[in-house]
Formats: structure tokens, C-alpha cells, sequence
DNA sequence: ACGCTATCCGAAACCGCTTTCGGTTGTCAA
DNA sequence: TTGACAACCGAAAGCGGTTTCGGATAGCGT
């Protein structure tokens, strides 16, 4: 394969210094701030290095420094390459903050035939990350394993079921279920149900554990036929519901895991001709801007993706920077899910005309 | 700033010669399909550097290559941080293809202050890329005037209105448009009213040429007020349903620029007590999965975003790839979107039971 | 046995930047 | 004046690969 030749264009820190009658050591330092170069030789350094365009190769830097600004973050592979919005705002929070620190977000999917952790692996390896983000977390989750054992600073959105010894950001799962549960139980409801997503996912499984806590707490008891696992689809979604619609003695509410599993219920309800939000309230969670796109609204919880992606940015490179001091204590962050009430739950059997609280505000 | 020593373990290729009694370079040919190599020696490069993890150093052999297999994505700045589903979905398939071919995927955003063009020259100057893919084009499009100088590999999803002289994957969005007008007509409609989008972006402004063309060559007159520009949410949606329905003559059908605007539409509608897909037909553009979810199920011109974002990236890679030959052509590619048919269009007035026609199927 | 090609591999020069180390200056006190 | 000490800067050795160039070895015909 024929070397690519630069063009002679190609401003280097060789030309730069020759131009200045300097060395190239002598530029090197004046432009990073070395304390032994003379004010006004920097000066001279800097203006020179702004006239001419002089941008320093990062793969040389990169090289000579040994170090790797760049934080690896791998799609989830899913059925259907759906990427849910909620990641789709991680990512850009993501790729704010990262930018705001000068670091650079490389991105990668996971083909088939291969795995995530392999993927990982291979980008580390080659030394082409010098950090992680990993997202959507299960609860025995192999990526985490695997960084663990990797020794690069990394930062996990969401938790395991052991995480300890780790950084992590997270929402309290767990807590907004219990408010949920909660809210419909202020509203009068005793008869609810549950859309639970894949239990392997640690939030589908912490979500689950808010409602069966309060629940029990509450003292709901939970028919059989109420709750129903693994709904991850507006199609699964469906068909739970439509069971739901079977048993002898309804529910007046049904707590979903994810916006997306709430939508497809509330659609699957109104097909049904039941009326959302007076004759079955439903509550979802994520806070996606399509909740407030239908009817009728969606009342949920809401996190703030974008916010959490950009926190999780400022811990990995937090963590990146300060890698050498020994001992480092690991940012471990819970935050709380903000009740959005909108029309989709309300006390039951309140016939009230539900278009009166549409969704958008 | 301490270098970062690496730790001894780290398998560098002069470790790797070492131990098999050979000279780097004969090392880096062998793994490199150099001819000159004697077969037995390249396995027996092969075997040890499988065995004990060799992986070459990406940033080194960046440096010695002068070549850059990354390109790069800066996310477009919107209001309120919403990435869209369907940029989310080109980004999947190009970090998909990219991994395919050995290629990242950099993600960039644009913090407050600075601008994507800005972004992009960063990153190029800086040599952390070595191509670019621009999606969601302007007509007039600084990203493409300043990528064209730029002399790097580019490739645009969506056109612009001078698009001779560049690479470029486009759905054929004035032609899907007229067969939606056509649809509607066949249908039985004649007043169809339309919700634009920005029209400084190029697909918004082709979807409107075909609307225009289209209810032209039928003989639909477009009543003042049936145009509606620079709707670019649900609440814009919203307000110009609102306004329509204001409207002496009100149209039987609604094209719409997007899902996103075709399902804010419909919302709008139900709340204000129009029938879906019996009073009122909607037609809306993307596929989005939502567009099954919600009530009735949205008709729409459906465009395989994962593919484009696949087809995208293997364009960028075979430019990138022949970029030494001269006068290389340029791919230009036309897609055509397809109609999804649902329940929310019909033959106006015919009041169906819209339920029977839902979105799910 | 000898020269002549192929075949295969080693030596060494990069790629562009960083960083250590040491050598010049200039300044100031003795 | 001289010696000591800062303050500055240049020289050179990397970082971990790739690639050119030429030398050694082996196989071959005569």
C-alpha cells in the first residue's frame, strides 16, 4: 500500500519552527504552556502558530504522549436497529459535553456474528479509546466484567446488580416506581397492573422491584394476570393488554416500564374502546417527547437523558484525568425521576372528558 | 504533563520481533500481506502474534501511514437537544457499515458558540478524520460549500440544490410527495392541505415541490390557508391544524412533511373531536415505528433509514479507498420512499370504523 | 564449481510531536 | 572580574509502527 505523501501544504511543527528560526522542541513547549519558555517567545510562538493554521497532528500527540483522548461508546445491538431516543439523547449529551473537553466520542455498532464485549476489546486494543461509556446495563452485565479487568477509566449509565467498584449514574429506578405506585394509589386506584420490560435489564428489574415494594406496601394485592415481563415492544405491549382486558376483574391502572411500552398499551387500550385515562390510567417512563404527541397525554416519569448523558461525559473524563492519583474513589450517582402528570392517569372510574387534559401543554 | 509509560505488558511489535528471532519489519510485512515473505514465516508471524495478543498500535500506524480510517459526524444542533429517530437510525447503519469495514465512526456535537462548520475544520485540520458524512442538508449548505474545499472524502444524505460535483444518497422526496398527492387523489381527495417543514432544509423544500407539482397536474387548487411552512414540531403541528380548521372550506386530507409533524397533527385533530381517517385523512413521511403505535396507524411514505445510514457509509469508505485515483465519479443515489399504508388515510367522509383499520399489524 | 537470478529478510529512515537533559547566555552578588 | 544561578533554548531520543533499499542465501543452469 503506496504511503499517502502529505502535500507540502501540510503545516508541521517542523515547518512552523523553521519559519520561526526556532527548534521544534522549543515551539512544542511554548504551545503547551511549558514554564520555561520567555513570554515573549510564546508570543511570537503563538501568533505565528494562529497566521499559519498550524493545527498539531493528534496521532503524533497521541503517539508521543502514550495517552488516548477519546471515549468508546457501543451501540446496543437491538432487533430491528431501533435505537431507543432515550440513547439517542445520551449520545448527545454524550457528545456535548466530550467536545466541550476536547475528548472525542468514537461510536460503534456491534455486526453480527460478533459481541459487544469482543468489540470493546478490539477498540482498546488497539489502542483506539482510552475510556468507556456503557449504557443500558443488565444485571449481570458482561461489558462491565470485562472493563473491570480492562483497567481504562469507565462510567456505566445505569447499574448491576454489584457495583461497588465501579462509576456509575443512575436513576433510582426503584423509588420512581414507588412514586408511581404511589400516585395512583392517592388518585383511588387499588387495581394495578404491570408492563415489565426484559428482567435481565437492571432498570426493567429495579422498576419491578418499585412495584412490587410499594404494592405490598400499599396493600395492593396483585391478581394473577397483572403482571406481565419481557413486554420490550409496542407489539408485546399489545398483546399484554389485550390478556389484561380478559381477566374477570380488571385493573383501573397499568404501570409500564418504558414510554414506548405505554404507548403501545394506551393504543392497544383505545382499539379496545376503552377510554384512557377515565376508564384504565397508565403511566409510563422515560419522559419522551412523544408522550406529549398523543392522546391522551402520557403521564410518566422523566429523566433527563440529554443531562445524564452529559454527566456521564464529565465523570469519564474527571476519572481520565486524574487516572494516576492512587486509589481513586469511583463517582457513584443516583438521581430521582420527576413525576410528569399529563392525562393518562387519573382517579378511577372518573368519567371525565379526557381530551379536556390532552397532552400538549 | 507526565507521560503515561506503558505499563511492560503491552505488546508492541518490537517485543513481538524479539521473541520470534526477526526484524520488525519483517514482522509488519508479514502481517501486512506483503508477497515478499515466505509463507511459513507469515504463519508463524500470524500464530505468535495471535498468541499473544498482538494488535497494532492504531495511532503508530496512523502516523507511519498518513492515512486516517475515521470519518466523521457532527450532530446537528436542534432546539431542546432531540436528536430524531430518523438520524438516530442513519447513525446505527453507519456505525454498522463502518465497523464492517474496519472503520470509525467519530461523533461529534456542536457546543453553544461555536458552529458545525467550525466543528468539522477542527476535526480535519486536527487529522482526527479522514472523511465525512453530512446528513439533514440545507438548499444552500455551508457544510457541503466547506467540505468540497476541504479535499477529503465526504458523503451528504440529502442533496442540495447544486449538487453536481459531490457524493450524495437522497430519497427521491418531490416524487414520493407526488405519489402521495396522487394516493390522496385517488382516494377520492381534492382539498389536501399541507404541513411543511423548514423550508431552508432541502427535503422539506423538495416534499413541498411535490405537493405543489402534484396538486397542480390534478387540478387540486390549494386554497388559501392549506399551506402551512416551517412546522417543525407538535406544537406547531398543532397550532396550524387549529388554523385549518378555522378554515370556511376545510380540506378531507392533511400531507405532512414528517411523522413527527403527522402524528403532532393527528393529536391535534383528536383532541379536537375530527375523526381520524374518516373526517380528516393524514399523511406522513419516515416509517417511524411510532407511526404503528399510535391511533389509527399512520399512513406514510416510509424511507429505510438504517440502510441509507448503511448505504452511506460504504459510499464514504469506497471513496475514501480510491481516493488516489484521479477523476474518480461521484456516487449519486436516488432511493424512492415507499407508501406505508395504515388507518389514517381513507376516501374522505366515508365514516369508517377508523379501529378496525389500527396500526398494528 | 561458478555465476546469476529469485526469494526472503534486516537495517534504517521516516511519520510529527513530546520531553528529558544539558548547554548557552545573561544577570547579579561577591 | 569572576563565579554562581537563573532563565532559555537546542539536540536528540523516543512513541510504535511502515516502507524503501539493499544484502544474504538458496536454487538453478551450464
Amino acid at each position: 500500500m503506496p504511503r499517502v505523501r502529505k502535500q507540502n501544504e501540510t503545516m508541521s511543527i517542523a515547518r512552523l519552527a523553521k519559519h520561526l528560526g526556532l527548534s521544534e522542541g522549543t515551539v512544542s513547549r511554548a504551545l503547551n504552556n511549558y514554564p520555561d519558555i520567555a513570554e515573549k517567545t510564546v508570543a511570537r510562538v503563538r501568533k505565528a502558530a494562529d497566521e499559519l493554521g498550524y493545527r498539531p497532528s493528534t496521532t503524533a500527540r497521541r503517539l508521543a504522549r502514550g495517552v488516548v483522548e477519546t471515549i468508546g461508546f457501543v451501540l446496543p445491538a437491538r432487533d430491528g436497529h431501533q435505537i431507543d431516543p432515550f440513547l439517542a439523547e445520551i449520545l448527545d449529551g454524550l457528545a456535548t459535553e466530550l467536545a466541550l473537553s476536547d475528548w472525542d466520542l468514537l461510536v460503534s455498532a456491534v455486526p453480527d456474528g460478533h459481541d459487544e464485549v469482543e468489540v470493546m476489546d478490539r477498540l482498546i486494543q488497539s489502542g483506539k479509546v482510552g475510556g468507556f461509556v456503557v449504557a443500558r446495563t443488565k444485571r449481570h452485565d458482561p461489558r462491565i466484567d470485562f472493563l473491570r479487568t480492562s483497567h481504562i477509566p469507565f462510567v456505566a449509565q445505569g447499574r448491576t446488580e454489584n457495583c461497588d467498584d465501579y462509576a456509575w449514574l443512575d436513576i433510582d429506578n426503584e423509588k420512581a416506581f414507588v412514586d408511581a405506585v404511589n400516585y395512583l394509589v392517592g388518585l383511588g386506584h387499588r387495581k394495578i397492573a404491570y408492563l415489565g420490560g426484559d428482567p435481565e435489564l437492571n432498570y426493567a428489574w429495579q422498576r419491578r422491584a418499585g412495584y412490587l415494594a410499594a404494592t405490598k406496601a400499599k396493600g395492593c394485592d396483585i391478581a394473577p394476570g397483572y403482571m406481565h415481563d419481557g413486554i420490550t415492544n409496542e407489539l408485546a405491549a399489545r398483546e399484554a393488554v389485550l390478556e389484561i382486558l380478559k381477566l374477570p376483574d380488571h385493573p383501573t391502572a397499568i404501570l409500564c416500564v418504558t414510554d414506548a411500552v405505554a404507548i403501545g398499551a394506551i393504543h392497544a387500550l383505545a382499539h379496545a374502546g376503552i377510554d384512557v385515562g377515565s376508564e384504565m390510567s397508565v403511566i409510563g417512563f422515560d419522559g419522551l417527547p412523544m408522550g406529549e404527541a398523543i392522546h391522551p397525554g402520557l403521564t410518566t416519569m422523566s429523566q433527563a437523558s440529554y443531562k445524564i448523558g452529559r454527566e456521564v461525559g464529565r465523570i469519564v473524563v474527571a476519572q481520565a484525568n486524574k487516572a494516576n492519583s492512587p486509589a481513586s474513589e469511583f463517582s457513584q450517582i443516583l438521581w430521582e425521576a420527576s413525576l410528569t402528570v399529563r392525562g393518562s392517569a387519573n382517579p378511577p372510574a372518573l368519567k371525565l372528558a379526557a381530551n379536556a387534559k390532552g397532552g400538549i401543554s
